[in-house]
DNA sequence: CTTAGCTTGTGAATGAATTCACAAGCCCTG
DNA sequence: CAGGGCTTGTGAATTCATTCACAAGCTAAG
């Protein structure tokens, strides 16, 4: 397949989300211009997206509601459900593993890791804390899809090397460390260091 | 000044992040060669970021680490503190309030605000939780320069606009919507399902 | 002072993403 | 069934971002 921009698919994940309201709403069409403006986009912008994929909607009338939802919702690999676990039962650590978005949209927690032997064996939201030691052992066996890493940012370059090569492929790094991993592992980071910054910049550049 | 990207000053953040590695190590100077191979990017990248904003480095030497880092705070405005209010005291809101990283930054939280009558007038670290209704009156009061909106993203939307009716200029999204707002209020969403969105669909379409 | 060895700063070239603009196609009305 | 009113899907044009490539300039050594 054709290479897909990040920003596609981070703009395909928010019609998703503009799609399910339009559902609730009992809505049953939706053309990409009704579609642009509840996004702050353009319907050219959609349209072009959508393209990507195939061809969804009909000429004249628009995008079935439910259909696109689902095509969006295949396209983004929702269709099934994804084992997650958590590196790391602290502040960060604890505040996702009660996120109900990830039950929302399919995503299992299996298990939590930490350091700390006062926290292995206590239980997060009905998952058992694993001892960050046996992690490689762990990972062979439950076979994660994606890892949360919600470590201190000292030892996330490292708890991402062992991710990496006991075969994670997909890691969500909430550590604000810039990380370097093996080409067919996918990172993600959230860093709200960085986004501040880009706030306060904005405030001082302003003309 | 002629407009910035996005990207350049996620960029210059990043590279802050490394120099404060550098003078930690002891380094006096550095090469945009070393600081591009530390964030995985090019020297060419790095140089055409900081000649946006003038010119910091001696040819044929490099750049001095404690020099540049102090240019990038200036120019991302981290050379003062700034006012946060944390708008939502659940548990993305009373994570944030404990997050180590604002103070660290120059930020600091001068109010959180939650609508629930049992945690008003508590306190979240040693800051007071205020009712949601004064909004108005306590932003005109607190002058405060960002906000963090912490809420169930149902509310998202109208919170937003009472803060941009107040004059909030800044605004750190927790909640996963999109959010629409005046050109001269600057908002950054932090979205995990995206991300998390962003990390399905590598794994799907994988060639 | 002169040369060798680096590294910056920046126009020019390339590459990527967005926007434009319009033919093609669908629905509804009469 | 023909015409008007919409809306899609998509090449072409444009705008934006990154990379190239090299003159200019600094340091150190002889």
């Amino acid at each position: 397949m054709k290479h897909i921009a990040d920003s596609t698919v981070r703009r395909l994940s928010i019609y998703l989300r503009f799609l399910e309201e339009f559902e609730d709403r009992g809505l049953s069409t939706v053309s990409s211009e009704a579609l642009a403006r509840r996004g702050g986009t353009t319907s050219a912008q959609v349209r072009k997206d959508l393209s990507f994929f195939g061809s969804f909607g009909k000429r004249g009338l628009g995008y079935s509601v439910p259909e696109l939802a689902t095509a969006l919702r295949e396209i983004l690999g929702l269709g099934r459900t994804w084992r997650v676990i958590i590196i790391g039962a602290g502040k960060i650590g604890a505040a996702l593993a009660q996120y109900r978005g990830f039950a929302q949209r399919g995503f299992t927690i299996v298990a939590v890791f930490d350091t700390n032997p006062e926290k292995i064996g206590q239980t997060l939201e009905g998952v058992e804390i694993r001892d960050m030691s046996c992690l490689e052992r762990d990972v062979s066996e439950l076979r994660p899809d994606i890892a949360v890493l919600a470590t201190p940012n000292e030892v996330a370059q490292s708890v991402l090397d062992r991710l990496a090569c006991a075969g994670v492929k997909a890691v969500l790094n909430f550590a604000p460390a810039q990380l370097n991993a093996p080409a067919d592992v996918t990172v993600k980071t959230v860093n709200m260091a960085m986004e501040l910054e880009g706030l306060t910049f904005a405030l001082t550049n302003r003309d």
